[in-house]
DNA sequence: CTGAAAGCGCTTACAG
DNA sequence: CTGAAAGCGCTTACAG
């Protein structure tokens, strides 16, 4: 017997479960939760009749109970979202599985705004919250100090003293470099954004730390913005001057790839044939839509999220867990833009 | 007297207070409500006393009181975000003045993933929800049916009778068009996405509308992907074949005009001298990319979603709403790629 | 094996 | 003007 096609205006407690099954709301609640001991059939009785009737228990009561809200907030000021999108979501399926609900809190970078939503959180009862952006050197407008309740930071500025995920930007650019290396390119060059951002210099000293391991002279990293129209003003700076061109060119982001491979087809060079290019960042729609397809760093943001989500369970279910930062590993993922191994 | 720097491991409770101010909890709910009468002294006491506590009512207990837990769920299953994003961050700052907080609802395609959040929701007893996704013309894996909470589609395919917000997808497609007319450009032609996609036929009705009005002829959309690669294809087969070439291409998306542009200087052709482009969605990290910078019809998709918050909430608040399907206003964004009039 | 009682933190008629 | 009581929907010792 099927529930009604149309609900009841209001939904069947447990009250109503146990008048139907001729039971306490008491002997109910334990049948239901497989908790206490009674004959098998009066708690299969009772099941029965709370399935035929729709019940579904109460959250609010359960958690006003159990101090435990099953529910986490989820900050952010990354209103564009191409980094914090694949964060959120790698949270939130860490997290529905283990019944748990996230809270959407946009920030933006208004103090203002981060205060009502930290407070709503806190008013809601969440069990914990997250903190992720989009830069992992700027703090959201919030203060999330002494909060009484777990909080994890994730591509985001931390505290100092909490636990933070990102991404190891140095070990990216390592793998970028690397690559180009055992491709037998020897003259690679290194193009990224402001140096306003931490991880510019991050990648920009693994970048020169690589060639110098490898005994390669080091160039100095060119800096400009995140964008194609620096990318391609990079490659006019380099490839006009006199003397041997670079063979790779690693970029700080995909968009500067972009313009990249662009200004050297415009100017006649092949890639990868001539010139090898890696990106950062893995944005798919633009990786895949430069000619050749672009190779590029991966930062497992939704991998991030899913560590993160799993570690603010663990501690709001009280296991400890050492403070600091916690870098997680990135990846390269080959497209067409640097070609084959010499002898390949 | 702040509240200390360390938190109290739990929160003060309105018992705690009503001590401390030397009254029961009843008078002291009411003081801080500003509920029944009593003296104003008394009143006064007691919110200090609370303010001094640091106390805050919890809302766990309140909703169950008042059965309203000012939360709603927001199911999406656009992970990446282009679309989703400025619908959800519209949602949530239309809520979060009001108090709302906003589950976030990663569906997926996944009909056990939509199942699982939905239930999740119901249990949370959250007050109403809302359903997005990346198109107008897919469901959700979900069955909202009969939910006994309100519900409201935006960017989404609705159920039946329900309530959704959607771009007016032939209103922007005008606006592009007319932009051209205006700009003295008659031999305009449109790409478009698959035939697959509502959108594409709904768009490209209103550009031949618009052709016929002004008395123009009628040339067939041409349908491939949405990507830049179809754009330079497009442009191949169009500027390919003898006689008069076009003046203007209308596009379904930025990518596509994209790739027009890029075709377009790539035979030697001037935008928007020879060619004006337009795009669609106003993606502005590629609209700006574009050289000439890409003129774009905006969906204006965060006031979208802020309209899909603000009635959700007169719908929770027991206000009636005609089911339906409201279609809102596009804007043209102007840049560079159409020029300017005839005699500007 | 089952139920009556107390209680989570709050609000709202209802008495005094 | 203020407080004791009942109750939101549930769970968990504690009696029987």
């Amino acid at each position: 017997m099927a529930s009604d096609a149309s609900p009841a205006p209001t939904p069947v407690t447990l009250r109503e479960v146990a008048a139907a099954a001729g039971v306490s709301v008491a002997t109910a609640s334990k049948a239901l939760n497989g908790q206490g001991r009674m004959m098998a059939e009066t708690r299969e009785r009772i099941r029965e009749t709370a399935q035929r009737l729709g019940f579904r228990p109460n959250s609010l009561a359960q958690s006003l109970l159990r101090r435990r809200s099953f529910t986490v907030g989820l900050l952010t000021n990354d209103t564009y979202g191409r980094f914090s999108l694949p964060v959120m979501s790698g949270i939130s399926d860490a997290l529905v599985d283990k019944g748990v609900s996230v809270f959407l809190c946009n920030v933006e970078d208004d103090q203002r705004l981060g205060q009502l939503h930290v407070e709503a959180m806190l008013d809601k009862r969440v069990d914990g919250i997250i903190a992720t952006g989009k830069r992992i050197d700027r703090h959201l407008p919030v203060d999330l100090a002494n909060l009484r309740i777990p909080v994890i930071y994730a591509f985001t500025q931390p505290d100092p003293g909490a636990i933070a995920f990102v991404s190891d930007d140095a070990g990216g650019a390592r793998l970028a470099v690397e690559h180009f290396w055992r491709l037998g390119r020897r003259r690679i060059v290194h193009f990224s954004g402001p140096a306003s951002f931490a991880v510019v210099h991050a990648r920009a000293q693994a970048y020169r730390d690589v060639l110098t391991e490898k005994g390669l002279p080091a160039m100095e990293p060119l800096l400009g913005s995140w964008s194609e129209a620096w990318g391609h003003e990079a490659v006019k700076k380099l490839f006009d001057r006199k003397g041997e061109k670079p063979d790779a060119v690693f970029c700080g982001n995909d968009q500067i790839a972009r313009g990249v491979i662009d200004a050297l087809r415009e100017r006649g060079l092949d890639v990868p044939d001539d010139v090898g290019v890696i990106g950062f960042d893995n944005w798919q729609i633009v990786a895949e839509a430069t000619r050749p397809p672009l190779t590029s760093v991966d930062m497992n943001l939704a991998a991030l999220g899913r560590e993160a989500g799993l570690t603010l369970l663990s501690l709001v279910g009280g296991e400890p867990a050492a403070p600091g930062i916690r870098k997680l590993p990135c990846r390269l993922v080959v497209r067409q833009s640097c070609g084959r191994p010499p002898g390949g």
